[in-house]
Parts: structure tokens; sequence; C-alpha cells
DNA sequence: CTCCAGGCTTTAG
DNA sequence: CTAAAGCATGGA
């Protein structure tokens, strides 16, 4: 099936390639997407953004279509943060996903103290490996592996995959999460959800953050990684240098909206603005 | 060569 | 409790 939607607030790249996600190939007039066993294709065209899929109801929710972004947007621009206005502005097609909560788990633990382009490798590997081969517009992809599949392996598969000292904490997590599942974790309240993400190995604050916005909905998550830090400083004058407490300040600043103004503001500064 | 990347765990004070 | 060391890998 097909959906569109707005092209003024919903950019592919803008979506794909400000770090929320980490399973993405470009593919003709777009990009092919993938979240947990399932793949999309996604592009825009004049005024429109196109969505090619076999699910339109997951993939609607994956790319957050019933919220409003124009009024997000706005806001942004009304704290009166030049970074936080260039970001809206140029950014403006910037979509906070809905992705799978367990996919989210296993990728942001890859994803620390690591860049982008490594992480894509790494998990790219551990689909092909570990994933089950679909089809897909005539190609073939790999899902994205389930905890026991990942729980299978011992850390030596993982360091070979190039996923390095993080192997360890892939395979502790995927243990407990094989015997546990994350049920329990969806209806906590969000301070909570935090708190319980951080007892996984490898889930530090920064990393249960990412988890939480991009994968729970938590849209008051607001996480601090370096580049939020060097925003900090640079752009916010600020001289604390626990993350917790940026964190904490950037929280009490934006409110229930957090998440979208970090992605806001990462996009910028990524950018060089 | 050094520095850094969407940091966390472990150890020392 | 806070601070710092150690950690794999690859690109700039």
């Amino acid at each position: 099936m097909k959906i569109d939607y707005d092209a003024r607030y919903f950019s592919p790249k803008d979506v794909l390639e400000c770090g929320q996600i980490f399973r993405f190939e470009e593919f003709e007039r777009g990009y092919k997407v993938f979240s947990a066993d399932r793949a999309c294709y996604v592009y825009t065209e004049g005024k429109k953004t196109f969505i090619e899929c076999d699910d339109g109801d997951y993939f609607y929710n994956f790319f957050d279509l019933g919220r409003d972004y124009a009024a997000i947007n706005e806001s942004a621009k009304a704290f009166g943060v030049p970074l936080l206005a260039r970001g809206a502005k140029l950014g403006a097609g910037i979509r906070l996903l809905n992705q799978d909560a367990e996919e989210m788990i296993f990728s942001f633990i890859v994803s620390q103290n690591n860049n982008i382009p490594r992480i894509k490798r790494i998990i790219g590997r551990m689909c092909e490996k570990l994933g089950q081969e679909r089809e897909f517009m005539g190609q073939i992809y790999h899902t994205f592996p389930k905890a026991c599949d990942i729980a299978a392996r011992d850390a030596a598969f993982f360091k070979a995959l190039g996923a390095g000292y993080r192997d360890a904490y892939l395979v502790a997590t995927a243990d407990r999460i094989a015997k546990e599942g994350i049920e329990r974790l969806y209806g906590l309240p969000t301070p909570q959800l935090k708190r319980e993400l951080t007892t996984y190995t490898g889930v530090g604050p920064k990393v249960a953050d990412c988890i939480s916005l991009f994968g729970f909905g938590r849209r008051e998550s607001f996480p601090v990684d370096t580049w939020i830090e060097k925003i900090y400083r640079e752009d916010f004058g600020g001289t604390l240098k626990d993350r917790n407490k940026i964190n904490a300040y950037f929280c009490g600043l934006f409110g229930e909206n957090a998440g979208y103004m970090q992605q806001y503001l990462f996009y910028a500064k990524r950018e060089g603005m």
C-alpha cells in the first residue's frame, strides 16, 4: 500500500540521518527503511512524501504521522535560542520515530562511545548473521534478531562482528531479556522506565534516554551525548560538567516536548550551524 | 601520530 | 558519594 503526507514536515533525509535509526539505505528516489521484521520504501516527490509498504498501520505509527509537527516546530522557535531556531527552520522535516523497543535497547548499547557509520555497520552485520531473511520490493533483507537469537551467541561472536568491548553488554542484556521479556516496562512512568533501563548491562543514563525516546515514545526524554554537551557549553553558556545535571537542566527548560528540541539541536550542531 | 565518536563499568579516593 | 581509568574500533 501507499501513504502520502505533507513533505514540509516529513523529510526522509532529515528523519533518517539525525541519528535515531541505524537501519536504512538509499534506494531509487529515497530510502529503504527497516524496523524489527518489517521494511518500507520512503521518498519525496513534489510536495508529498510517500511511504510504500505492506503494513500501513505499522509505518503510520512508526513515522509518527498522527502528530502535529507544525505546532511542535513553531514552539521550538519560541524559546529564543538561535541554534534551536535554526535547527527547527532547516530541520523542519524531522520527525521522531516510534521504533521497536527491543531493537532500540540493543542498537543504543552498540552506539555508546561510537560513531554513526560504524554503528550502522555493526548492526547491519548482526542482522545479516542473526536475523531472518525476508523479501521486499524484489530484494532480500534481514530482520532484526530477537533477544533469544542474540543470547544464543557468545561475546567472541559479537567481537568478531566489530562490536568491540560492547560484546559482553549485548550478551548479558540479551540473556536477561530472553528470560524476562520487556513487557513490564511499557506501563512504567518515564522516570521509573529510565531507572529500570539503566539496570541492563551496557545501558547508562544517555542510552536509557534514547531507548525511552525512540523506543517507548517518551517525548520528554532528553539524551545528553557529546554533541549536546558541546551545545550546552557553546550555545547555552552552561558550566555544569555532570551529564545528569545537564539532562535535568534541559528537561526543566523544555518540558514535555524536550525530545523534539533535542533532535533539532542535534541536527543543527551536526550540520555545523 | 593523536583525537574523537549519540558512554558505560569498574576501581580508587 | 564523586572522579578517573579502561575499554575496541575505525575515521579524520
